[in-house]
DNA sequence: GTGAAAGCGCTAACAT
DNA sequence: ATGTTAGCGCTTTCAC
């Protein structure tokens, strides 16, 4: 492996000078330039980049911190985070942290080891404050404190999704979903917008939910099925939630949506294949997903930046009428 | 940021014990190890690890390269591979290839610079000349010159398919998929399984297939289902293509699986879901990951190591009889 | 504009 | 069993 020693010796110039070349940076004559360049091209040089993010403290990594990337939303979310990245010069480490407190706390410090530039996370543990500060980070629909966050419009396609259910004649309606003690989730933000809109409204209705993470969601939902009966539009934390009601009421013969209907939030695409069965607040996945490694860059860079929300939108599935 | 030096220096010990101490490695007295020890604790020292990578040349990450991480097998996989190679002090470069070579080779080329540990990889193309004998890389479900791979038993797994079928009392089958002119996909040996089966039976069977990656899979099926209406059972390559066959059906008013049989291939959980409703030959993912990474470790320490096929298992949902 | 040289923190000979 | 020291390849002052 050639290094920039040898660059430097063929193209005779001196190392700072080929170094120069190399990251375009400094004055450097044109003939030099030249000179250097052909030496790279005559040896296939290329830069060793342990030495580089060794003398630099930076590895030019960003670490994507989640609970698993074993879930719909997330991987979707990741590949277009991934790609981002590859062509802002970033790689991307992946840290499934199982929303393990223990866990998350060793993979910051590993992170902290590695020189990692940044951080791109979802966590649902208090562990940012191990990092804020120490190193730059962008949350994914988490909002905490200072942090800066990208988020879709939570709270604006819950109104949205009770709007939809008001409109199509449902007369009863219900949130399921789940809530957490600890941290304040942007998730949470979907049943407000639901509950302030069916408020505005004047409409009755209910929420059902339990503490996150539901260890058994058929059974949480066999429960709402069976207690209340009545209900006759549910709008559901997520589109895994929302999918699994529909299969569960089509189980128990209710039919959907003249007897029930249902809208989930995320509109991921791996459902797609069902032929968009899922009426659903769809997340515009891959805008995030740049947003976030835009928003990421800047803060790496020394900007301060602000949070960004993207806007939603619902799309018709076969759950609504 | 305490170094090895402020450790060495507070322990009043050598730069080399203190390295011996941290390391776990050569010969240091337990009275020393304890002094040393108490300085870590104290400075709160942690290695900087672009320093070992630079020195040694290995920055202990191992990449994970796919085609895209936005798909129910892979991400299932990269969940497992993720955890074994952590358990093992191994972190998880994501590399999404798309398929595109040209990308593909700027990947290799940057993986070498930031010197991965290994390369645990799926590629559609030609590429492993370019890594093969340089880097450590085990492959998964690809079959190219003496490259260690994992897989599942696709050619068993074509067997079991026709098998099911015809014991259900199918009297038509196809097998559809893809087929790919480059390389030899592991892929392909279900189909050569299932059409060896149908062979030794004696029974007649349709292959409907088009080049990978296939642009319109909707398109394809529709084809399919319109040109052969007596098939009364199918062998789908994987899941997806399994699951859309269904939807399609049951748009055009066809039983399933009275008057029409359909397995898949892969058994993703992202579907569980719904019910199970797919039949399928199911791969140990979980233990597939796990031996990726035993594997690939192996090759890392210089052993020799042979592929390793995983057993699957026929998983009855509702699309056959 | 260009080059010499220091030094990033660590590992691994080598000497003792 | 322990300490000294030479680099690893690069970036970055600092002189010229």
């Amino acid at each position: 492996m050639a290094t920039i020693k040898d660059v430097a010796k063929l193209a005779g110039v001196g190392i700072s000078t080929a170094s120069r070349v190399i990251n375009k940076s400094g004055y450097v004559s044109e003939s030099t330039k030249i000179k250097v360049q052909d030496a790279i091209n005559k040896l296939g040089y290329v830069p060793n980049e342990t030495a580089r993010a060794f003398v630099t403290q930076d590895s030019k990594i960003v670490a994507l911190f989640l609970p698993s990337i074993h879930h719909a939303f997330f991987s979707e979310l990741a590949y277009y985070i991934e790609d981002a990245l590859d062509k802002n010069g970033y790689k991307m480490l992946l840290c499934n942290s199982t929303g393990n407190i223990q866990k998350e706390l060793s993979y910051i410090s590993m992170l902290k080891q590695n020189k990692v530039s940044g951080i791109i996370g979802i966590s649902y543990n208090e562990i940012e404050s191990e990092i804020h500060n120490s190193m730059p980070i962008v949350l994914v629909d988490r909002h905490i404190g200072t942090i800066p966050y990208v988020s879709s419009d939570n709270y604006g396609g819950g109104k949205i999704a009770f709007q939809v259910l008001k409109d199509t004649g449902c007369q009863h309606l219900a949130y399921i979903g789940s809530y957490s003690n600890s941290v304040l989730t942007e998730v949470e933000k979907r049943q407000k917008g639901f509950e302030d809109a069916a408020k505005e409204d004047g409409m009755d209705y209910i929420i059902y939910t339990e503490e996150d993470p539901i260890k058994d969601q058929t059974a949480f939902l066999k429960r709402f099925l069976s207690q209340y009966k009545n209900v006759d539009g549910v709008f559901a934390e997520n589109d895994l939630m929302a999918l699994e009601l529909f299969e569960l009421a089509k189980e128990q013969n209710i039919k959907v949506p003249e007897e029930l209907s249902i809208i989930g939030y995320d509109g991921i695409k791996v459902y797609e294949v069902l032929k968009s069965k899922l009426s659903s607040i769809r997340q515009p996945v891959e805008v995030m997903g740049r947003s976030l490694v835009e928003l990421l860059i800047k803060r790496i860079k020394g900007s301060y930046v602000t949070p960004v929300i993207h806007p939603v939108e619902f799309v018709k599935g076969e759950t609504t009428r």
